[in-house]
Order: C-alpha cells, then structure tokens, then sequence
DNA sequence: CACGAACCTGAACTCTTTCTGAAAATCCGG
DNA sequence: CCGGATTTTCAGAAAGAGTTCAGGTTCGTG
C-alpha cells in the first residue's frame, strides 16, 4: 500500500513514516512543495498526506496542481491547530479529510484507511485516447479544446468499444455483437448511422473506415 | 439518506426508527446478526447504528465481517453503560463512533450526522455547490441572491443527495433506493414528481437529466 | 470504363422515457 | 375527527433516442 509522506520537517517526517510503515504502508517522503508535486503526477500511490506548512510554497498549491493533472489519490491534509480557514480551503481544494497538529498516529492510521476505503470506490476511470477522453461514469466525451459532449447509451457503447482498442479495426458484425444482445437484431445499417453520430463530435478523419473490414479508432491524431 | 439500525429489542428499534425517519433519514432493521451481516453487505447505506447485545451472535462479529467484506458506510455502536471495553473493541473493530445507553435521540442523530459528514470528508453542516447552499439542521436551501426556501422532507432528502455529489449521474433506482427503505416502494414516478418541484425551486437548469441514465445536480452554474 | 458492393447521408418514423398538471391518498397536529 | 401539508398516483403531452429507409457516393475489380 504505497503512499506519499509530504512533511518538510525531516524529524518528524521520519518519525511518521516509520509508524506508518509499521501499519503496513510503504511511504515515500516528499520534503519540499517541487518534490511532492513531481512524485505524485509521476508514481502511483494509493494516499497521501500532506503538511501544509512547507518552506517552498503552500501545500494547497501542491494539492490543487496534483488535481488539475488528474492526481486521483485521496490526500489527507496536515494542519496547525484551529486554523479554521485552511482545513477550509483544503477540503475546497480537493483533499479527502484533514488532521490537526498535534495528533495521534493512530488517528492518522484510521483516517488514511478510511479515506482509502472510500476512494476505492469512486475511482474516477476514463479512457484516454489523442486529444479526447472518455468518462465512464459519466457517459460523456471531453475534448482536448475543453469542450465536453454527453453521449446517448448507443453512442457510448460504441465509442467506448473503438477506444477501447485505438487503432485496431472492428468488423460491423462485431460491433452487432457488442451493442445488441442476441434478441435483438436491428438493420445493421445502424452502425453505419452510429458511426456518423459520433464523426460529428470526434471529426470525421477520427474513425476511419476499411473498406470491406469494418472501422477503427485512430489514435494518431 | 438510507441507514441501517441493528438492534433485537423490537419496541426499542421501532421506537428509534420512527424519530430517526423524523430526522431524515430512510431507516432498515435488522433484529438479528444474520440479518445485519446480509443487508450491510447487499444494500447502500449512508450509515449503521450496531446495538451489541445480539441474541445470534456478538455485534462486534458483525462489523468485522462487514469491514472485512469491504463494507465501507461508518458505523456507530451502542454499548450498555461503562463498558469502556466494547468501545475500545468496537472502535478497533472498525466503529467510527459509539455511544452508551441510555442515550437521548437527539445525541444518536447529532453524531450520526458527525461520522457521516466525516466520513464524506466536510467540516460544515451545510453542502454549498454553486449559488446553492442546503443547510442540514434548518432543511432549508438558501441560494445567493438571498432567498431561502425550507423544504419537505422528501425534498431535502432528494436534493441532498444530488448536492452531496454535484455532476455525478444518479439514476432513478439509486435515487429510490436513498429515499426509501425496503418496506417503501412508491411508483418510479415519484422521482420525476420531486424533480419537478425541486426544478421548481433551483431552476430547471441546474438539475440535468440524463436520458436513460438519471439525473444530475450541475454544478457549472 | 462499367458495374456491383460497400458505405454515407439526411430525414422520417417508431417507441420509450420523461415531463407535467391535477387529483387522490396519506400523514399529522390540534 | 378535522383541516392543512405532504406524499403518491395517474394519464396525456412532449421530447428524445433508436431504427429504418431511400437515395447518393465511393471504391475495387474485371
């Protein structure tokens, strides 16, 4: 269970981490606001926590640039004792819970599970594919010029299927068989009607057609 | 806002039912550890109140299992009068709260709302996504051109339950499931009723529905 | 180059889901 | 038990998604 310490103060830092990894993380230790944010866009890591007190700028930037980049892991945040205002901003900011100094290691031990539980259940997965990304809890398409299209339940299947597999070709029988059960058996002129449904979002050099083989999702664009 | 009460003395449950539905919330019984054990897991809970004194089996079994099973909803246990070492077994068993008997409702319903608002990670009593804030303790929408509207129960509960995960797609069984319990089952349509009325109060706009999928609080108004 | 097959296109049609206003049922305090 | 507030149901209207159709276009092959 991998985890990100960001706390500039090496003694305490080091105290923590060993507790932690007693409770059975492995933790790395960021020092500064640079170092933490590199780490968290670059590894994978289950939590965090993080100090908002750091010498080379507040830990809530780090923290709001972690979420711009699309950092999901829940971070639990650090802060002096009733400062109000920060835990505030924090949870505004994208933080998961928060923790006021002093505090027991158990807490801090209790928290982290339970912020874990809880991200566990609401991972955020989309498919990214080029300039464009597919939200499957949402059912929706954004693209990279920030626009973002809500997409019926036809539509979605079948973009989904496409960019599921960027750049291999998928036969309009195949493509029968992902959208519709075997009761159901409609003209398959209806992919070709879909397939043009989704060339008016994506563009129509997007998904190309092989001729005689079926269609697929370009992911050179 | 559905929770669980595990509690085997029928009048105490009953009676404790009955504020609690008064509090807002949707609440299912179970009488026995079996019971408890297979609803905590099959069903979506906000929250479970655990009395631990069971006739089939300790309480604390129960939560174990629950916890072990990945049911992640916090919990409050009820301990008969200083028997400090249910709590500290409850609290390790994974509990989030505890509180002896007897107890007034008033208390049981003030933390259920703490370990649930601690559980989703806020601080306030007051969920505020956009122009909107909904204040929990008044059951009342305020909105910022300065207008407060207070709302019946089932208006609460349905549009805390958008607000609690603004742009998040609910769809109509979940949203049922939240506003009954599993005794209750009202026509399907009664979601498009509320809806209605809250459009009617938030403007038609901020509440988007889903074709085929469900319903969502916009939260980019 | 001519032909057929495969594909594209826009609009029309059907069917399901949602919206809507009002009426009926229920709950609750007095 | 009554009256107001709230919840629930109902049925017709409206909107939207899914599907089909009838041409038009492109491509590959003989």
């Amino acid at each position: 269970m991998r985890l990100l310490l960001v706390e500039d103060d090496q003694l305490l830092a080091e105290g923590l981490s060993s507790q932690l990894e007693k409770a059975g993380f492995s933790v790395d230790i960021a020092h500064t606001a640079k170092e933490a944010g590199v780490l968290g866009e670059q590894e994978d890591y289950k939590a965090g926590v993080l100090d908002l007190g750091l010498p080379d700028g507040n830990g809530l930037d780090v923290l709001r640039r972690w979420r711009a980049n699309k950092v999901a892991f829940p971070v639990l945040i650090l802060t002096a004792r009733g400062d109000w205002q920060d835990k505030v901003n924090g949870l505004k900011a994208g933080a998961d819970d928060y923790l006021a100094k002093p505090f027991q290691t158990e807490e801090l031990i209790a928290r982290l599970n339970a912020i874990m539980r809880r991200s566990e259940g609401r991972v955020h997965s989309t498919v990214k594919v080029g300039r464009f990304e597919l939200d499957e809890n949402r059912q929706c398409l954004q693209i990279e010029d920030g626009t973002e299209h809500s997409l019926t339940g036809t539509e979605f299947r079948l973009l989904r299927c496409l960019m599921g597999r960027p750049g291999h070709i998928f036969s309009k029988e195949q493509l029968m068989e992902q959208l519709y059960n075997l009761n159901e058996s409609p003209n398959e002129n209806i992919i070709e009607a879909y397939i043009r449904r989704l060339r008016k979002l994506v563009g129509a050099e997007t998904i190309a057609t092989r001729r005689g083989q079926g269609y697929l999702f370009n992911d050179t664009v």
